[in-house]
DNA sequence: CTGAAAGCGCTTACAG
DNA sequence: CTGAAAGCGCTTACAG
């Protein structure tokens, strides 16, 4: 029996009720200074009994701002670290209020940067959080800078004129490398991610750096180029682990491609981690679900979000430029799929 | 240099340019009848020459309404499903017009109800999707109800006067174990779900209606109590294969618990599935990355989330009443952690 | 098939 | 510390 025709109160009712303006009864519910505190009592208490709720449409419009960011991003394959993303951001939005819409895309799609554009010029959105692999799209940044768009990168890629964050992927693939180093590996096979992201060479440079410093000479055998899938790491790790002499350790670019190397390497036979270290990166959430548990590399992905968003909304508040550039450092997570080489020298 | 202080062309500038009324400008953009094809034409040349777009935020106001639906959900464990109703749902919004705004909430705060009714109180949704558990909190939906609130359940139980989609998880669980019966089995442990969550009770539903069609006896012994997540599918399966005779089989009412009797078969020496079948429930996105890859229930989640929307927005448009309910089938996918038993008979 | 008027419920820019 | 006026850019409800 509720609700039925029951018109909704406005500004002007509680004004009317707590005998103000309706600017006043504005300043009150915007947190504005320059009310007596009678005054706002009177507002809160004329709109606690109407249960007034300021209009947000009507908000919007007045104040030609929508209040709502936009998150661009374009992982299928990827709903853990989608998650988090989002995770990250709601909890910023929500402090801050604002709302999050969520606006996966095609990164290769033709039309992607006039779809973006019209997002923002229909007034859906204030600003842009852009996830990689869409941030790393040249075009759509420049669009976004020529139009004046506010936003903020995640990308392991620079680009002038937009702020950005990263994580340090090439530290970490450095320091799981020396981990297998220090374990006693010395042929260490690799697994590489996807060419298209900028994390792919990172990971590789953590992986060649590392060797370096320990006097290990790199081998281009122990490289093989994987797509990030399960399927091109399955390939991949057959191939190292057909290798003679077959490496004692391998490091996926991620762990769909570690999932897959432990597989192939179960097929064999092969017992881990006694005669086969695997490690991977981001510590999805099945990482500690596999046979045996697996090594893994952390990423900030929540707190990546986080900052993201604060810088945003930052921007959105004193137009301020902000072109700076944040990294954040990745952790390693020792499961048990790494061990001692059992290898004779 | 773009942008700068130029101001975005409104439908009186596109009105003025064309000749014709601002309504007829509403017209054309609108998809409304009853304009001229020449006129229509007009208005389409000007506003293609202005770089006109409709202002959502004045259009909103206008209307009274946000074009805009909410998807509330309490899934932090649950990465792959989240993902799967958001694809689902936007695919749906996109082609009518409409944007979706995510809500993650705590489907036990004391103040969930007060939360979502400001939600729809500030004009911020139209309607809402509310998936399990979320949409089984009589609270909520009793709130949604008197509130008028369009709305839309996903759920396994049911509440009269919302209209409902949910999936024949009974069947499906049936229909798993009989394919363990039919492999040789009838020594089949069952590790059940959160209690809290219809599907748990459907699927041990399931379970029972199968055995019993085959005449196998219910040995409560070898059905115990998990929570959906991995601890507690690791605890059950401890005590299922410490059980004398030990199981044959053991079909976890999720892939988080079955991996976990994965993990502590291994631990066990038992090799999968020549000295022990496993099965799961859900396919998550790891099902086919694990060794050996899993034998699961593949639910038509992006299915579910489509047909939840298209209810939802059905109803926004022509008000009238709906309570329908509606069931989809989920169907097994095969893979190799089941396997004939080994058993002496 | 087309349009003039009113209004949606706020904020902005001032004035005092 | 407070308010009156104008306006944000559309749609609604009519009239013709």
């Amino acid at each position: 029996m509720a609700s039925a025709t029951k018109k909704r109160p406005t500004i002007n009712d509680v004004a009317h009720l707590a005998g103000v303006s309706i600017k006043t009864v504005s300043r009150v519910f915007n947190d504005e200074p320059n009310v007596r505190p009678a005054t706002r009592d009177r507002v809160v208490d004329a709109a606690g009994e109407l249960g007034y709720r300021p209009n947000l449409s009507a908000r919007r419009l007045a104040a030609n701002r929508t209040f709502v960011i936009g998150m661009l991003y374009d992982n299928p394959k990827a709903p853990d670290y989608v998650a988090d993303v989002q995770y990250g951001a709601l909890r910023v939005c929500r402090t801050r209020g604002y709302d999050l819409l969520i606006h996966p895309c095609d990164a290769q799609s033709p039309t992607l940067v006039d779809e973006i554009l019209d997002l923002h010029h229909r007034a859906t959105v204030d600003g842009l959080v852009v996830l990689q692999p869409v941030s790393d799209q040249r075009k759509l940044n420049q669009a976004l800078l020529d139009q004046g768009i506010v936003s903020v990168r995640v990308s392991q890629r620079p680009f002038a004129g937009l702020p950005r964050i990263s994580v340090c992927d090439q530290e970490a693939a450095d320091e799981m490398t020396e981990h297998l180093i220090e374990l006693g590996h010395r042929r260490i096979g690799f697994i590489m991610g996807h060419p298209d992201h900028g994390s792919s060479h990172d990971r590789l440079a953590g992986y060649t750096s590392a060797l370096e410093r320990h006097g290990i000479a790199y081998d281009g055998a122990l490289v093989e180029h994987g797509l990030y899938d399960y399927e091109s790491g399955y390939a991949c790790a057959g191939r190292l682990l057909a290798l003679s002499p077959r490496p004692s350790a391998i490091f996926a670019s991620n762990d769909h491609m570690a999932m897959a190397t432990l597989t192939a390497a179960h097929e064999l036979r092969l017992e881990i981690p006694r005669d086969l270290s695997v490690a991977g990166f981001d510590d999805t959430s099945f990482a500690g679900f596999s046979w045996p548990p697996l090594t893994t590399v952390r990423q900030p992905v929540v707190e990546v979000a986080q900052l993201a968003t604060e810088l945003l909304l930052d921007r959105l508040q004193d137009r301020a430029e902000d072109t700076s550039d944040h990294r954040l450092r990745a952790e390693i997570v020792y499961r048990a799929s790494t061990g001692k080489t059992s290898e004779i020298a």
